[in-house]
DNA sequence: TCCCACTCTGCACATATGTTCACGCGGCTT
DNA sequence: AAGCCGCGTGAACATATGTGCAGAGTGGGA
């Protein structure tokens, strides 16, 4: 029985470097001496279908990495702007004006999950937060080795299962896989009801040991929350909030979070009662992250992003066209 | 009539950087979020044939890099064993084993012209030798901006045009034009008849300057010449040499020619008469080059190679996978 | 040993992409 | 002003690529 066991694993650590060794060739000889995938396919003693198979799965698997370059005396208007104002460096992503918000929201996450692999690299401690926009990005990473590196999430979440927004621990998980990192679950609500389950809480040592990987973040990377937004469609429907929560949110000026924290356009959070009940780090630990990147897509996040930079908390900003230009169309800092 | 021409010059510089702008975004659409060409077309007002032109003008013109990463636990075993063995990085390019010299030559060249880019960088001096091996390579060459390189041809030339080899003058253009470098030509014949001529023009200013470059290299580029292989479709077929100097290489022992110089299999040159009237720089010049990349294809120029590698010409190597297995497959060092 | 579940393959079809061609629009010359 | 390039366009066609499907092979479990 423990025979057949390794047997089969060894079974498949051969196998798949065969398949991986095909990919290879084939990428070599489709990518860079523009062979058809049939001429390939001759060569490889196999049919055409099986080509593109292997291709897509080159591609998939991060064999084949495609770059786009600006020539670098053309540095697209906005981001230049964007990293003069705000001193962040931005990837403006082109989406039509008239694109439905969810298309929006998903080819952010899909460029941006492209564009993740730069950033990702071994021995990092990855912050990542809980949201429609990074469930968006899990489905689309693309793999990449690296060595001891660990993903830990930043803000709890329940197990609820919306529209587009994925388990916590599913989300983990597929950002682990895709970059060969341990993974470091946090396994409380997105807000405590009490304060003082929390304070509790935070007192365990497993929470501890947790809190202090979060202080300790080489990336962080998370989305943008704008509970007053038209279309809510993300924690705040999960019923985390209550009509309540929402009002204190208003009376308290806030117009946005990050990873559960909520501040003012300003960027202060003092003084926000929510945030006693809240599960993500506060700012100041959050900042010691050497990068933190942040994903944003939609108008409708305008003022939270807003905010966001006026807390410094971003250093690397994926955002959509339109929203890019408003940002830089606003009259000043 | 000044003005006319300063306003045309102005036209092109303003007209190029809309189409970039255009293949830019184009690349974006395409490459990073997966649309297809038709919405792309119908996001950029124009049709999908345009946009299939754009997107070919961005991969030609180096705005989209598409490189092939080996998982590193898995790096080509001839590619290993050239480094354990030669101390040389290879990069072996997959050809079946019976394609014909031509097409194994051409698809070699097509990826070199792909994978230069990685060594070519601003401020650099190149120095580059004359050959159907580099002129094959022009002809694909992906642009690369770059500021203040210099190309310099390392062995001369005459005018003569056969089959698949390109002018001198020419093969230097596009190399500058492709990394924007500045060029210098070396206009001598590719052999003097005389070596007191050579040495009369050695002591020209005008050569000196060209020398003094060339013992300045950060990166040589060559391929090899075989003059005895069965295929001679090179420089000896142009009517350099003659069939005494043929006899002469023979009874010196020679395996092959970097840049004009003849070499033995170990390596050596002395003594060999050619050598006295060729154009190229001597080995003790070139290995002053911190990075000197070999492009090699076909068996018959595997005993070249050999002596190549013995004169420690080489820190980089690109060549063919029958070409390679058969320099690995060799009994020993 | 048999059978199920799984994966991989190649075929055939549906799409997507590349290329040819004829046309129309400046810009330049005569 | 007329006429002649040279360039860029989109329609139509020719190729190349992606995918659903059914069948073959394989390993694991009953």
């Amino acid at each position: 029985m423990i025979d057949k066991e390794i047997l089969a694993t060894i079974d498949v650590d051969e196998a798949v470097p065969g398949k991986t060794r095909d990919a290879l060739r084939a990428a070599h000889l489709y990518y860079m001496q523009d062979l058809t995938m049939d001429a390939i396919a001759h060569e490889l003693h196999t049919s055409r279908s099986s080509v593109s198979r292997l291709l897509s799965h080159a591609r998939a698997s991060g064999l084949v990495e495609i770059s786009i370059h600006s020539p670098l005396d053309l540095p697209s208007r906005i981001e230049h702007e964007i990293l003069e104002r705000f001193e962040v460096q931005a990837h403006v992503i082109p989406v039509p004006d008239h694109a439905s918000d969810v298309d929006r929201l998903d080819r952010v996450a899909l460029s941006a999950a492209r564009i993740l692999g730069r950033f990702i690299d071994s021995n990092l401690t990855v912050g990542l937060a809980w949201g429609s926009t990074m469930g968006a990005m899990s489905r689309h990473l693309v793999p990449k080795a690296t060595h001891n590196s660990e993903i830990v999430q930043l803000n709890g979440a329940g197990n609820l299962r919306t529209t587009g927004i994925v388990y916590a621990s599913e989300l983990l998980r597929r950002f682990g896989d895709a970059f060969g990192a341990r993974v470091q679950q946090f396994p409380v609500p997105a807000f405590f009801d009490d304060p003082a389950t929390k304070q509790a809480f935070w007192r365990e040592r497993s929470t501890q040991r947790l809190l202090d990987l979060q202080g300790r973040l080489d990336l962080a990377l998370f989305g943008i929350g704008s509970p007053f937004a038209e279309v809510p469609s993300h924690v705040y429907q999960g019923g985390y909030l209550e009509r309540a929560d929402y009002e204190g949110l208003s009376r308290d000026g806030a117009v946005g979070d990050v990873a559960t924290v909520f501040y003012r356009a300003d960027g202060s959070t003092d003084g926000i009662a929510l945030n006693e009940r809240a599960t993500g780090p506060d700012f100041a630990t959050l900042r010691r992250a050497p990068r933190r990147i942040c994903v944003v897509s939609g108008r409708a996040k305008l003022a939270g992003l807003r905010g966001a930079l006026a807390a410094g908390l971003i250093t690397d900003l994926i955002v959509d066209e339109g929203t890019a230009r408003a940002l830089v169309e606003s009259p000043a800092d």
